[in-house]
DNA sequence: AACACCGGTTCAAACGTTTGAATCAATATA
DNA sequence: TATATTGATTCAAACGTTTGAACCGGTGTT
């Protein structure tokens, strides 16, 4: 079954076809500092017949004998949320930079697999891991096994400082009053929020910023428009959220010139809500969501949105964890938490409100 | 550096604490056939102290002595691709289901990173690799390597059989002719199209399947309604080249009441430059994409779209794959071809042509 | 009494590398 | 001439597993 038996070409097979020892091949082949003593006529050979053997060194083997394996475990929870990917490639440039090898395993919001995929980790000796955890997350009870064999771990899009875990997160609570500020700026006085699920630690952060700038602003949060996504349910339910809760905000009866979404999916859900209901986004409703995904961007009209700096959370989580590899016989250093700044990006879905109530009775026919 | 030496905790740690050698444990823990020999006491202690100490077997070792890495090495050229993803997870699944690891890597685009990884793969022992190539991709030297090595190797989302690699993608002469004849059902007889990049294998069949259908059905192509989206640039370019061609053709002035788009990204860019010269879709044209990616799902209108079976691709490839892994003595069977069927997904971007021409003069003041 | 058998356990070699120490010939130093 | 130095290469042990073969004390068969 193990097919390498046939397959791989390994030291010997070159030392033999080279007339020289494996150690010496070895020491060619991974340029060890003792290669400087090699003839030159040696290397070159040894070279030679590697290259035309194709041989490719075993990393098991090497790390094996090396005991270390040069790999930092990325574990996503849901890779199909376009938020992930951005910070992953941020990782992914910091580990390369360094040298190291990314791991990359996707739980497909299954805790089975997720639980599946950290064995793998452990088990392939990453030095480090790094879980982003975009969605709601419950913890696992391996998080105990990874400090047991003390593997550094870092989290990011969700805060477990307070289980020892350092967390890098957007600063939501900015976030939230930098989009209700701009709302205020436009001149609204009546918005509609959808929040995040509870189990979601970004939506109370968010909730609050909106409140503070609302509040500072003079602006009206009327009870009924202010909704809330059930958690249950994965990412890509956001938007059918958004499409429910604009049809039950328009209901109401209350008036609103704006809906501020938890994040951009719920939002296009919104836009969508509205549309069936004969309402122009942002002629007569003003739109915006959160996060800046790729479906924010090239939608139209192009959503209005709070950007979260994706790909530097990358590359700080995977500064974060070299160094604590590298500073491993320290000890743990204390969880951290790290804030990073969100940024406002005005596109087309938010506009001056207009004269018009949002609950006027539609103009055109409504669409299915 | 390596921090496995003070970390991590080996079958020596759990003989010595547990009395028995390191053998009996490595029975026990591994679940050998010689497991039902030794005594269930002897067995449920070991069992214990494993648990205890958070041992996770070293899959280095294991896999060097065992000859065999179950694993499969996933290199996609562009994971940002929201193409990507579902075969990804199909793959995943197909992999998954037969015990074996998938090893996912993510070259961003980039030849130098898609060739590393490559090596890596290689080097990491996988026994099956698969790759996804959904946008332009340049072949490498080192598939004469992955050869040499003899690991089975799959390409989906390009057509590499004449280079020896089965190949799995959809079947984009139907695919085209599906989308053309929907428009054609509608009523559309002017009807304008944006090819794929010429580098791209998917191109050239779709277009056939459209002028096929088109002529079958009285339709006109009007040639300076053809447009190409040039190669080099990005599979997010598709969008940036939609909105610059839907003002091209307005530009033109000849008359078209449909756009069928390369993509769905493409022809999300050509509801925007259709918005931005003051026409709506549909009433004022419609427009169709192809993919049925996320984005082309969230929009509103909601893109009618030719979907891919993207999940049954990588399935279908981990399948093929794994069975090319089975019967590795028996060499390499002959490079196969597998067509997938498209699929026509009606939504909201496709509606009967107006009575108005698509050239008239906006009605409403461009968005910009 | 000699033998085979068996349940329970351990020996020891192997997987493909790396690397500190050893070897060995040749040259330089005393 | 004996001794150190150097340059080029190899020895051999080790990394943490797995596993075929061996061991060993006991019971059952003839």
């Amino acid at each position: 079954m193990g097919q390498r038996k046939s397959g791989h070409v390994t030291l010997l097979d070159i030392a033999s076809a080279s007339g020289f020892s494996v150690s010496t091949v070895s020491i060619v082949l991974s340029e060890a500092p003792l290669s400087l003593n090699v003839a030159a006529t040696t290397r070159a050979h040894i070279r030679t017949i590697a290259q035309q053997l194709g041989y490719h060194p075993d990393a098991y083997a090497r790390s094996l004998r090396r005991r270390s394996t040069q790999t930092i475990g990325i574990l996503a929870f849901d890779l199909s949320d376009p938020f992930c990917i951005p910070i992953m490639r941020g990782i992914q440039e910091g580990v390369n930079a360094a040298g190291y090898l990314p791991l990359l395993m996707d739980a497909q919001t299954q805790r089975k697999l997720f639980d599946s995929y950290l064995h793998m980790i452990l088990e392939r000796r990453a030095e480090g891991v790094i879980v982003i955890a975009s969605w709601v997350f419950e913890e696992t009870n391996l998080l105990g096994d990874i400090r047991k064999n003390n593997v550094p771990i870092l989290i990011v899009g969700r805060d477990l400082v307070a289980r020892g875990i350092s967390s890098i997160l957007v600063d939501n609570e900015a976030g939230g009053a930098l989009a209700t500020r701009h709302l205020a700026e436009l001149g609204h006085r009546n918005i509609a929020v959808i929040r995040g699920p509870q189990e979601m630690c970004d939506s109370e952060p968010r909730w609050t910023g909106i409140r503070k700038v609302a509040a500072q602003c003079g602006m009206h949060l009327d009870e009924r428009l202010v909704l809330e996504l059930p958690g249950l349910a994965g990412p890509a339910s956001g938007f059918e959220g958004g499409v429910r809760f604009a049809k039950q905000m328009l209901a109401t009866g209350c008036h609103f010139t704006a809906v501020l979404a938890f994040d951009d999916l719920t939002a296009l859900g919104v836009v969508r809500g509205l549309a069936e209901s004969g309402l122009r986004v942002p002629e007569d409703c003003s739109v915006m969501g959160f996060d800046d995904v790729l479906p924010a961007e090239v939608a139209t009209p192009a959503m209005t949105t709070i950007r979260q700096p994706l790909r530097e959370m990358g590359l700080e989580a995977a500064e974060r964890v070299l160094q604590a590899i590298r500073s491993v016989p320290g000890k743990a250093e204390k969880a951290r938490l790290h804030k990073t700044n969100p940024e406002l990006v005005v596109r087309m879905s938010t506009a001056p409100p207009s004269r018009t109530i949002a609950t006027k009775k539609p103009k055109r026919r409504a669409r299915t």
